[in-house]
Order: C-alpha cells, then structure tokens, then sequence
DNA sequence: CTTGACCCTGGACTCGGGTCCATCGTTTAC
DNA sequence: GTAAACGATGGACCCGAGTCCAGGGTCAAG
C-alpha cells in the first residue's frame, strides 16, 4: 500500500511524525515512544486480554493509539502492571483498584483510602486465618481419628467416616474461603 | 401442565393409598413417611433451591414423590444434608460428594477415598494457610511503613504508597485465595 | 370461588477475574 | 500474491455454589 517510511493515510490524517518513527514491526527498540499489547503483555506477564479487561475496568488508562488504532502503551505501564498484580494478590479487587486509580488519574492522592482499604484487607485477612488455622485443628484431629480407626476396619469394611461429622454439632468452620481451583 | 407419562395422573385421581394418609396439611405428623422439601429445607438450614440443586449434582439422592409429585424424603435426609454441610464447609466440593454419595449408593464404602480427599484438602489448606501468613506479614509491615510515612506527609501531598508495590520482586503472594464476597 | 400456603419445572442469573472466539484490519517476509 | 504474525473488536463463556424467576399445579380454609 504505502511504502514503509514515509507513509500518509490517504485523506488528511498526516503521519510520520519523529516520534512515529518506530511503528514498525522488529525489535522493541531502546528509546520506543511505547509499547504494543503483546510486548507489554509479555514484560507484564499477564495475557493481552487481561490488558483490555484491565483497560474496560478503568484500571489501565485507555493507551493512545498509534495511526493504525494499536494501542501504545508508555513503557510505565510496565510497572503499573506490576502494582496491580501486587494489588491483587494482596486482596484488592479489581473494582477496588480502579477507584484508585481513578482517583490518581484525577490528580488526587488517596494514599490515605489506601491504607485504609490495606488494613481492611489485612483485617479480613486475619480473621480468614483464624478461621482457617481452627478448621485445619479440627481437620487434622478428624483425620487422625480416622486413619486409627481405619486400621481398626477390614479392607471393604464401612468405616462410616464421613457419619462423623453429622455427628459433630455445628459445621466445623464457615465455608466462607474458597479453595481456588 | 401434567407431563405426560411421568406419574399417570389419568382421568381420575388415583389418590387415597395408605402411605398417602399424611400427605396433607397441617403439622408434621409424627410417624410420617417423609418430609417435603420445605420442611426438610427448614430443618436442615438450607432453601428449597439448594435442595433441588444437591439432587441435581447428585449429592442427594432422587427422593420418593407422593401422588401429586411432591418431593418426600426420608427423615434421614436431614442427617444427610448435615454431613453435606459439614463436608462442603471442610472443603469439599459438591462434585467430589457427589463421587462419593455416588460410590456409596453402589454399595461401596469409600472411606479410604474420603480419607485421601480430606487428606488433600488439609495439606491445601496448610498451603494456603503460609501463603495467607507470609502474605499478612508483609502486608503488615507494609502498613506499618506506610503509616510512619503518612505521619511524615502533608495531608493532600502524595505519599505514593502503592508504588511501594511495584518496587518489590515477586507478587507478595500467589492470588491463589479468594476473599469472599 | 378466592385466597394463601405450599409445591413443581427448566433455565437464567449472580459474583470476580479473567479467557476464548469469530471476524476483521495491518504489516512484513517469502 | 499470499501466508504469517501481529493488532482490534464485541460478546460469549468459564469456575462454584447456589439463588431467582416466570409460569404453572395442589390443597385447605373462609
């Protein structure tokens, strides 16, 4: 169509600007004005649809686009990236992230509510281990019970195990973790 | 509409059995031969949909229906969905009941499957249980540090505590528990 | 005859954090 | 000129454990 180097797009939308210079496919070159999807999906290690998901969420700016509609990402997305995976895996929720960074992209610091939300998070965090820690005292002294039990029983025997814990009064613990796949 | 086939319901009713004697309404008869979903549903704590859902997965067996199809289940339903609950709170999921309720109903006693699973389930939960206490160290010493560093920052002033985040290596942890609703 | 309490059904919806897909456009290499 | 490799898009789909809904049937009492 247009030989790479000096191109125009056909009516109006005049390209080539200096700092254009590197919409070109081959190597992430050093000084680039940004990063495609893929190259930053693959530094950030997350999926090129993560980043749109990202994007839709309001958790990624929407990334100016070169002339061709790609979009280009400054190369602190990077980072950025980085944090929101920091986030994540600290409890954040996405939605919880995108008011962040909502409120930055605003101007605003809101350094405060992040701390706030973080103790919240480690509250939580503290409470689901207490919670966790009783579970696994109560599995562990079940388990116990019935590997004796079992060398008690002839092979092809019922054992009743499970008729244990019907037995116990309340469940053992809320089922409010989830085990993640 | 009378599905058609399911439970003949002819031209005329075919009711007045015997066993049919209490289908009716009014108090829980004693000597009944079973519960309907709602009672059941009120005695074991559960709704009547999640009811219909166990009986779907498998997790409950098909019980008897009277005359006009209502479900009538055993009174040991009650004990069942006891179990179920318990097991399901343990970590079990329903689909690995199901296995097992299904084994069971073969005439087999799984107890020694039962015993891997839960075993399984509580090495998983000792798993989670370092990832969620390295994770609340962390995020702990982080709040710490952040606090000291707002006490240090005029209100209004960015104290750019999440890129904090970003500056360490790895993720805290792996997003591997998820915080319920 | 109506009201209200109870029951039935299949299928859609929920939540969170993405993933997958079909279909399309753009650029480079053979 | 044509395939390969990248990019874009909206929308459907996934997991798990249920919940909710619309549209019906059944029964006793007033």
């Amino acid at each position: 169509m247009t030989e790479p180097g000096s191109w125009f797009r056909v009516s109006g939308m005049v390209r080539r600007r200096a700092e254009d210079a590197d919409e070109t496919w081959g190597e992430p070159p050093a000084a680039m004005p940004g990063l495609r999807s893929g190259e930053l999906a693959r530094r950030a290690g997350v999926s090129k649809d993560t980043l749109r998901f990202y994007e839709r969420k309001g958790l990624l700016e929407p990334p100016r686009r070169t002339s061709n509609n790609y979009r280009l990402f400054p190369s602190e997305a990077v980072e950025r990236l980085r944090w929101i995976r920091h986030a994540l895996a600290m409890g954040f929720t996405v939605e919880e992230l995108a008011r962040i960074a909502g409120a930055r992209s605003q101007g605003q610091f809101p350094c405060r509510e992040v701390r706030s939300l973080a103790a919240a998070k480690l509250e939580a965090i503290e409470q689901r281990l207490q919670q966790m820690t009783s579970f696994r005292d109560a599995l562990r002294g079940l388990l116990d019970e019935w590997t004796r039990r079992l060398e008690d029983t002839a092979p092809g025997q019922p054992a009743r195990l499970l008729d244990d814990l019907a037995a116990r009064g309340e469940p053992l613990a809320a089922p409010a973790f989830h085990l993640k796949k």
